[in-house]
DNA sequence: GAAATTCCTAGTAATTTAGTAGTATAATTA
DNA sequence: TAATTATACTACTAAATTACTAGGAATTTC
C-alpha cells in the first residue's frame, strides 16, 4: 500500500515552490534540479496541479510556476488526491466502486474506518505545516 | 494506495473460518467455493497465514485448515502484515529503505505521521471485532 | 491402494507505475 | 522580427508489481 512518485514528488515541488519563490515564477528545470526529478516526468506532474488551479505560470523566457495561493491554504490531502487520484485504500470505497454487499460484508465497515482515519489525517495538514517541520 | 486482493482475501478467509469452523477442519475448496476464490490464487494467501502460524492444517481426506487461536486474538493489521507486507506508505519508512535524509527532508514527518495513525487503526481491530460487525 | 486433501515451486498474463520523446504554443530579448 | 527559452500537450514504452495458473510431491483417511 504505497504512495506513488506522483504524489511524493508533487508534495516536494510544492515545498519547493513555497520555500524558493520570492514573487519571481521558478522554472521547470530550476525545480527538477533540485529535486533530482526529471524534467519531463516533472512536466506531468506539474500539469496535474496547474490543471488543479495550484499554480500561477507564465511562458517564455523569464516563465515558470509560482503558488497561487498562501501555503497555509493548500490542504496536503487535496495535493496528494490531484496527483494519486482517490486514496481509498480499497477498491469498493472509491465512487465508481461503490460496493453492493456492503451491508452483508464483514469487511467493509473496517475499511471504512481506515478510510477515514487517513483522510482525517492528510486532510488535517496544510503546505505550510510541513514546511515549518 | 491500494490495499491488495492478498491482504483482502487473506481477511475473509479468516473471517471464514472464524465463522464456518466448528471444531472441524474446513478444506480450502470449501473457502475458496464461498468467497469466490480461485483455489490455487487461496492455496497461496492460505500458505502465508499458515507459515505465520495463524490456522492449524491437517491433510489428507477429512483435512482441512482452523484457526490456531481464538478470534479476539487475531490482531487485523498483523494479518494485513503477513500478506501484505510492510504497509509502510512510502518506502523510507520501513526497515529496508530507513531514509538517510529524514533530518533534512520536509515531507519525512509528515508520512510518518500518516504511517502512524494507519498502524494505530489496524491494530486497534481483532478478528472478533470484525466479525460483530 | 485409491481418493482427497495440504504443501511447494515455477511460470505467466494483465495491470500499473514511472518514465521518454516529440512537437506545438507563448513570452522575452537582442 | 527572429532566436531563444520557457510551458503545454499527446503519445509511446520500459520496468515493476499484481494476480493469477500449472504441475507435482507429501500426507491422511477410507
Amino acid at each position: 500500500m504505497k504512495i506513488s512518485t506522483k504524489g511524493r514528488y508533487a508534495l516536494r515541488v510544492m515545498i519547493d515552490l513555497a520555500i524558493n519563490s520570492n514573487e519571481n515564477y521558478i522554472s521547470l528545470k530550476d525545480i527538477a534540479k533540485r529535486q533530482e526529478i526529471s524534467n519531463k516526468y516533472l512536466e506531468q506532474i506539474i500539469a496535474l496541479l496547474n490543471k488543479a488551479g495550484y499554480l500561477k505560470t507564465l511562458r517564455g523566457q523569464t516563465g515558470g510556476y509560482k503558488l497561487a495561493k498562501e501555503p497555509k491554504e493548500y490542504i496536503v490531502g487535496d495535493i496528494l488526491r490531484v496527483t494519486e487520484g482517490d486514496l481509498a485504500p480499497i477498491y469498493c470505497l472509491t465512487e465508481e466502486g461503490e460496493c453492493l454487499m456492503k451491508k452483508k460484508c464483514k469487511t467493509y465497515s473496517f475499511w471504512k474506518g481506515l478510510d477515514d482515519v487517513i483522510n482525517e489525517y492528510i486532510n488535517s495538514k496544510t503546505l505550510e505545516d510541513l514546511i515549518k517541520s
